[in-house]
DNA sequence: TCATAATGGTTATAAAATATAACTATAACT
DNA sequence: AGTTATAGTTATATTTTATAACCATTATGA
C-alpha cells in the first residue's frame, strides 16, 4: 500500500508527487518516520514471542537488574508508574518474572526474572538484533554508534530545555 | 522530576544506577527515547499556537500544496484517511483551510489554506525552527544534513522489509 | 512517641493516537 | 446499464499515555 499507482491514478492528481519538502527539512518529522517504520518492523518481530515493545523493554531491564523495584524500572523506562503495573501484572502472570516482597520494606516488591524469563529475554535478544542489523548494518560499526551516539546526545538537549 | 535524588532515595537502592546497557545498545530504543524528548518540546512550542503534531503537519502540506485531496494528504504523512477527517475538521473550522468542491471529481475535496491559514504556517514554521536549531544545531549544517540523511536512509531501509 | 508527611504500589479514569469495518455518493470500467 | 472502485465519512475498538486518588507502609520531626 506503500507505492504502486493503479491505472485511474494516472489522471492529474497528487499520487506520490505531494511536496513535503518544508516537513522534511525538519529533523523531527525524519525522525517520527524513521522510527515508526522500525518500530513496525520491531512489532511484527517481537510478535513471534508475543512480546511488546514496552514489555520487553521492561523484562530485559528486570533480567539485568535482579531485584529492581517497580519505582526505578518506571523512572528507567520512562513510563508512568500505573502505566507499568499492567505490564508487570502480565510478566508476572507468564511467569518470566517474580514479584518478591521485601524485608526492608514491605512496600515494594523486588523485581526478578525466573528462568523462562531469561530464556525468551535471550531468544527475544537475538531475533531483534537481527532485525536491527538488517535496517542499520552491523551494530558494531562506526557508523552505528555514531548514530547512537548522535540520538543520545539529541536526548540530552532537548531534555535539558 | 528527571534526576535528582532526595534524602530518602539515599539508601540502597537503583535509583540512577538501573543498567540499561543492553537496551542503549540498541538503536530502536535510542530513537524511541530521542524522538520522545523531542517530541515533548516541540508539543510545549506547538501549544502556543494551539496547533498539535499533526495538525500541524497537516497544515503545512495543505498549504504547500494547494488543491490536495485528502486522500493524497492521508498517503502523505502515513495516517489512516479516518483518522484524518477530524483533523482537517479542526483546521477548517478554525478558518485555517477550506475545503472547496471539485467539479471534475464531486467525490473529492480540494484543500486549500486561507490566508489566516498561511500566516500561522509562518509564524509556526518559525517557532518550531528555533526549537530544531536549539537541540540540533544549525539546520544547514553538514552535521544535521548528515542526520537527516541517514534517518531518511533507515526509514527506506525499514520499509523495504 | 505520636502526628504528619512521604513513598511504593495500585485502582480508576480520561485523553490521545491508531486501526478497521462499513456506509454514502459519486465516478470509472466493460 | 450494471458492476466495480474511489473519496470521504461514521462508528467503533485498541493502544498508549497521563492524572488523581487511594491503601499500606515507612520516614520525619516536634
Amino acid at each position: 500500500m506503500v507505492t504502486g499507482k493503479k491505472k485511474t491514478e494516472m489522471r492529474e492528481d497528487f499520487s506520490g508527487k505531494v511536496s513535503d519538502e518544508t516537513l522534511r527539512k525538519l529533523v523531527g518529522y525524519n525522525m517520527k518516520r524513521a522510527f515508526n517504520e522500525v518500530q513496525a518492523d520491531l512489532v511484527q518481530v517481537l510478535q513471534q514471542f508475543d512480546l511488546r515493545m514496552m514489555t520487553y523493554s521492561a523484562l530485559i531491564l528486570i533480567v539485568d537488574n535482579p531485584g529492581l523495584r517497580q519505582s526505578h524500572l518506571a523512572e528507567a523506562l520512562a513510563v508512568e508508574r500505573p502505566n507499568l503495573v499492567i505490564i508487570i501484572d502480565e510478566l508476572e502472570r507468564r511467569g518470566l518474572i517474580a514479584r518478591e516482597r521485601l524485608i526492608s520494606d514491605r512496600r515494594a516488591y523486588a523485581l526478578v526474572a525466573t528462568l523462562p524469563g531469561r530464556q525468551l529475554y535471550e531468544n527475544a535478544l537475538r531475533a531483534v538484533k537481527a532485525h536491527e542489523t538488517k535496517i542499520f548494518g552491523d551494530l558494531d560499526d562506526p557508523e552505528t554508534l555514531k548514530l547512537i551516539e548522535t540520538l543520545r546526545q539529541v536526548e540530552r538537549r532537548a531534555r535539558a530545555r
